[in-house]
DNA sequence: ACCCTGAGTTTGGTTTTACAACTCAGGAGA
DNA sequence: TCTCCTGAGTTGTAAAACCAAACTCAGGGT
């Protein structure tokens, strides 16, 4: 039964997608990372117009990942920042492999911009793909995709 | 020197969702992984528009990530199929990190729809956060940001 | 010659995005 | 008390993107 039988939306590639596939969210979440917490500074260095960012940090929070709270600074008024919640910050391997493989592809000639190292040891940070039993896999090793009980058949045509 | 005070576009991140950030794209890349290759089975099985799609596909050929080949079949005229090339290949470690958190997060009553394991050994192959000296960087795990040459200081704005 | 299929292309309508200006409220300073 | 500034949105308009359905075109089979 090949993958093409099974209706497209039920995968965790698509259910991630349609938390973090609109436009900007990426980068907000990349700043989220950053200590960019902000409205206006986040508005200000992503270059994300204000209502986009204001219904993007909204469905961010709709989904989990992200919290407002107010804060309020001596001699100043209430404010807000934006940071992410433990779900938000699990996102971190996706913005990491992000970003390695525009480290690998899509440096110009002074290299990449960033570099993530371990507090601990300031040893460079990247995503590995590792098999449970420790094997490393590389672009070229075979996997097998199988369907669980998650999965779901389609029936006829499911365009809503 | 924060963050902030870098431009936000120069950056391994924006210069990758530069290429995969359109709607549907991460879709159509995790059809081609999973051996979808022919335009009307990736527009049925993913549900896109038929001229998005065609627009997506050039973008990814341009990006240099898929190639388009035709074939012929005994007794059928040319056709055409669509493969990742090994850049397209490399995407890999993006799509089992967004994967790998769907599956944790969004995941229903019957648990992920889809297992990744490995041909070899048949182990479950998943995302790692590993540092250079072999660390493994969980999500509580403090790491350092740093710019590198490749980097970019904001001017003023640099709204275009 | 006709029909089917595969891979787009076109059309018209809807939705989203971007931009700039605007609103509103809270606080500081005169 | 009034004015001004700032922070966090909100609004209106225009442009761009997206969608669905129908269409086009070419190659091949019957």
């Amino acid at each position: 039964m090949t993958w093409e039988r099974y209706d497209s939306r039920v995968c965790s590639v698509a259910r991630t997608m349609e938390v973090l596939g609109e436009r900007w969210t990426m980068l907000i979440v990349r700043d989220l990372f950053n200590g960019v917490r902000r409205f206006d500074a986040l508005h200000r260095h992503i270059g994300v117009a204000r209502d986009v960012l204001t219904r993007r940090l909204e469905a961010l929070m709709d989904a989990g990942l992200v919290e407002r709270t107010s804060y309020r600074e001596e001699g100043a008024r209430e404010r807000y920042e934006y940071r992410l919640t433990s779900a938000g910050r699990d996102l971190r391997p996706i913005l990491v492999a992000i970003m390695d493989w525009g480290d690998a592809h899509l440096a110009g000639a002074d290299g990449p911009p960033l570099e993530l190292t371990h507090d601990a040891c300031g040893a460079g940070v990247h995503t590995h793909l590792v098999c449970d039993e420790g094997h490393a896999i590389g672009t070229t090793t075979r996997l097998h995709a199988a369907t669980k009980p998650g999965a779901r058949l389609l029936v006829a045509s499911h365009k809503d």
